[in-house]
DNA sequence: CTATCATTCAATTATTCGATTGAATGATCT
DNA sequence: AGATCATTCAATCGAATAATTGAATGATAG
């Protein structure tokens, strides 16, 4: 062999490191977390152009963290395992705890006010069960209709504002969205409590209630 | 704000994840994770120049994976925080699930015979109470003088021909290493076997052991 | 069999990264 | 206070990468 084997298996973890060092791809990483996407509706979502996203997938295939298959005229992606979830978790982390950069952002997401801790999803299953909580999914309509808490409301975070008054104000608030990487709770949660709600985030977002195990509604 | 929050955090992770893309980082980071160093004795055993070193260690230190300290003459670095552990195994699982290449490299330190399952940590911990196993810790001499498991004899995987004399053919052996990027305990398991002993690897390394939180023998 | 259309390829440019060299730094120790 | 020595900096080169554009592919649907 010309190189030693751990040199060569080295070489292979930090191709998968690579893989996740691109913005671009820990975005489509994020969408293909809520479902399984056709190029063209995460170019849409993720607003990059379409051969664009094509090369991100292929860099995000190389490394197997995606799959492919065909269904029509339209290759749908998909994560090939959830312990890519995991990842992605535990690197968002890692960068909380050791850059302060982090910490500034999430904190200027909540306008300098506290946020409460999250709630966990054990905890919000449980009190799902006694009916004693409001669960708010903040993601866009489409993303919703795909899958979602079983009881959850859907109030698009950029149209929050218009669909306050339908909110019970003695009743907590629990508001999850995409996941670690979405700042969408985080800002649900700042514009709520800003307004004299009682809300929290939920720790995680769709991807992870789903990979507990838990129930789901989803369309297909 | 020039860019939407959200890219910006998506940039801050995107940065660890670019730490972790190269090589002589992940090598360095494993070294750390068997005991903090300095500059020099990193250099030596990644085989890396010092300036090199240096950098790639500066570079960790840019995103909060390591941090240093002075001690006399001599800069220490360490790993900021256990939980980078878990990063770097999970990214090496997830590199050995989805990369083909992983596998054969794997297969290909065992000589083609089947390895056996690692035995895990909590059951290697029962077996140690009650005697029926040899633990052996197959790293170099100085790393196992630095720390090891209770118990474990050490002999490097370089001389293990050596030492074969000295095991004991009826007792199962449990060979460990540096964690899951080290080749050592698999090679090791491999030879044994060729050689007739009965013999596993542990699942994860010395690190792995400690984080656990049970007991080292240290010298320190 | 052919037209269509989603996806991928190819080629370019600008940028970034890794290794290397030798010099500079700066805290310790005498 | 000054010598020493581990570490870091600065500058360079070669290689690799990301985004972009327009053209090519190739499977489906009619």
């Amino acid at each position: 062999m010309s190189i030693s084997p751990k040199m060569a298996l080295l070489e292979e973890y930090a191709l998968v490191a690579r893989a996740l060092s691109a913005p671009a791809r820990l975005m489509l990483l994020e969408q293909l977390a809520q479902s399984e996407r056709r190029v063209e509706a995460l170019a849409e979502k993720t607003g990059l152009t379409v051969a664009n996203c094509s090369q991100h997938l292929q860099q995000l295939r190389r490394v197997g963290l995606v799959t492919s298959r065909r269904d029509g005229k339209a290759i749908i992606y998909r994560l090939t395992d959830a312990r890519t979830l995991t990842l992605l978790g535990i690197l968002g982390d890692v960068a909380e705890r050791n850059l302060a950069q982090v910490g500034e952002i999430l904190r200027g997401l909540s306008n300098g006010e506290d946020a409460p801790e999250p709630i966990n999803r054990d905890e919000l299953a449980a009190r799902l069960t006694e009916g004693s909580v409001t669960v708010l999914d903040v993601r866009p309509a489409d993303e919703f209709a795909d899958a979602h808490i079983p009881g959850a409301l859907n109030m698009a975070v950029t149209e929050l504002d218009k669909f306050l008054t339908d909110l019970d104000r003695n009743t907590e608030i629990v508001a999850y969205c995409r996941g670690p990487y979405c700042i969408y709770a985080h800002q649900a949660v700042a514009f709520l409590r800003k307004n004299g709600f009682n809300a929290r985030r939920l720790d995680g977002g769709l991807p992870e209630w789903r990979e507990d195990g838990r129930a789901i509604r989803s369309t297909s």
